[in-house]
RNA sequence: GGCCCGUUCGUUUAUCGGUUAGGACGCCAGGUUUUCAUCCUGGUAGGAGGGGUUCGAUUCCCCUACGGGCUACCA
């Protein structure tokens, strides 16, 4: 059994999209479940889509779900370079093993010419049965053809498909699939500008990576059947496949792409994007308030399970569990109410100085400047009560700041004139003592009142919180303390008494 | 259009011929919490349609429908 040696080959155009996360989680858990090894490569061939800074996203990406490589660029490894276009030479020469074998041809028809020809032709290929028809090496007499060469430009080399022949190949999930030579093209393998496509460079790095198994998304699916093909033209053994199934919008429609994030109003990238562009830039799940261990879970089990009742895991247990026979062969469409349920249950996981620190940015942003230590009793008072971190400072500004708006309809309902009195009672009682209990304060004065907890307490919780939500009110007082408590109570006391007056 | 892949509650999944078709999210109801949330209990809801094969099909086969992918000198 030849060691498991897996590769997550993204291309730098953008940002990395949520699906290609799960892709190379995939990968990830695969190689740490057979002991086997996980590698990035770039696959960076379009020189026209390059986007500068893609890779350093992808591999932060990585980093912050906890998914690193063992080899790729950064990451050194054995089987280098890991960047495609780093590798061009080595390209070029087993396309020339192609050519003088006879499986690839040197085609000089121009992007131009072909588009024409598809105009006129929606059905047009470039395949067997038009290649004689066409302006390449197999047409054009030699001496055509060495000048044309030597002008150099549009030249591409394609890969001379057999007619009449089943391509049959086993997919780990799919089982056996066969496409006919019949309906494949003469796939260019080498561009104009001396790159080779990704059908080309796809093989060979993995043939030369020792990739014992190629688990990438379906839209790979179909052309599965030239990279047999290439395979076989070089005599190399193909590695196993596993064509996963795609993320779909969440009405269905499609696979989730790079747009859907402002449609539907959630991100589909792990962090955020920053370009020159405006209309390029995306906010990340992490800036959105999305705990990485949380998304992974939520990630792995859209398109596998592990056969029994379990959701939550561990990265550690999800490499345990994991098998590529259970991973579902349909579409799954993002449900972000699932993936904001499995955050709220990470965030009630979650260590309260380490969400502290998670949300310590954004409390300054607001203006809030508490310490880390106040930060983290504030998390322990919202945590089970948000989706994403950083609402628990923007569901309770009330334990920064006092609350600038009162809700009149809880407080016509509930406040009497005859009221006032005991609460400005408890609000000087707060103030004079600091390190008394609050909770002994408050059912103190409510007894000497002779009032019912219900009668006072839904006004406590408006003066100090301005709702009539929120997280424990004792708690919360202790947090923001007995005189900035005291405050609150008195000013809204005032407040109150002005509505009712003025009716 | 052609080719390939797929189709179980609204969503995500379990089921590898015999089950009251199970779980989770969502939603609804009740309980706890004098709030909201959490938590607990219960409920709602499903095999696309039609043919076969079989004693018996959600499960195997075929057809149709529907959905998705691919169909570039993009990956």
């Amino acid at each position: 059994m030849k060691p498991v040696r897996v590769r997550f080959a993204p291309s730098p155009t953008g940002a990395l999209h949520i699906g290609g996360v799960r892709t190379a989680l995939y990968n990830y858990l695969f190689a740490k479940k057979h002991n086997g090894t996980f590698l990035l490569r770039i696959e960076d061939t379009d020189q026209v889509r390059y986007v500068p800074g893609a890779e350093a996203y992808i591999i932060e990406s990585l980093r912050w779900f906890g998914i690193l490589p063992q080899e790729g660029p950064e990451f050194g490894g054995n089987y280098g370079p890991y960047r495609q276009s780093e590798r061009k030479e080595m390209y070029g020469q087993y396309v020339q093993q192609l050519v003088d074998a006879g499986h690839a041809y040197y085609a000089f028809d121009t992007p131009e010419e072909l588009e024409a020809m598809r105009l006129g032709n929606p059905t047009f290929k470039y395949d067997a049965a038009t290649r004689m028809h066409l302006k390449n090496s197999l047409t054009l007499p030699r001496e055509t053809t060495e000048a044309l060469m030597e002008k150099g430009s549009h030249v591409a080399v394609r890969m001379k498909v057999p007619a009449n022949e089943k391509i049959t190949f086993h997919d780990l999930i799919r089982g056996e699939v066969t496409f006919s030579t019949e309906e494949l093209d003469d796939k260019v393998i080498l561009k104009g500008d001396g790159m080779p496509t990704y059908h080309m460079a796809n093989i060979v790095d993995d043939h030369f990576m020792e990739i014992s198994h190629v688990i990438r998304g379906e839209e790979w699916l179909s052309s599965t059947a030239h990279h047999i093909l290439l395979y076989r033209f070089f005599d190399w053994e193909s590695p196993s496949f596993a064509h996963l199934p795609l993320i779909l919008k969440p009405t269905g429609q499609g696979k989730l792409s790079k747009r859907d994030g402002a449609k539907f109003g959630f991100p589909v990238f792990p962090l955020s994007w920053d370009s020159d562009k405006e209309e390029d830039n995306f906010t990340g799940f992490r800036e959105d308030g999305f705990l990485p261990e949380s998304l992974l879970n939520f990630l792995a089990l859209l398109g596998w399970s592990p056969g029994t009742d379990q959701e939550m895991f561990t990265l550690d247990e999800l490499c345990q569990a994991f098998s590529l026979e259970k991973i579902v062969k349909s579409g799954a469409r993002f449900d972000i109410d699932k993936a904001l349920w499995f955050n709220q249950q990470y965030i009630i996981q979650a260590d309260n100085l380490k969400l502290a620190y998670l949300i310590q940015d954004r409390a300054f942003e607001e203006g809030y400047h508490v310490s880390t230590e106040y930060l983290a009793e504030a998390c322990a008072l919202m945590k089970e009560r948000v989706f994403k971190t950083h609402e628990i400072i923007t569901q309770a500004r009330f334990l920064f700041e006092p609350p600038h708006v009162f809700d009149d309809e809880t407080i016509r309902k509930k406040f009497r004139t005859d009221l006032s009195q005991p609460l400005l009672t408890l609000a000087e009682k707060l103030s004079n003592d600091d390190a008394k209990d609050a909770e002994t304060l408050i059912k103190g004065t409510i007894q000497e009142a002779g009032l019912k907890p219900g009668e006072v307490m839904p006004l406590l919780r408006l003066s100090i919180t301005g709702t009539m939500q929120g997280p424990d009110l004792i708690g919360t007082i202790r947090l923001i303390g007995n005189q900035e408590a005291g405050l609150r109570i008195t000013k809204a006391v005032g407040y109150f008494t002005a509505l009712l007056t003025q009716g």
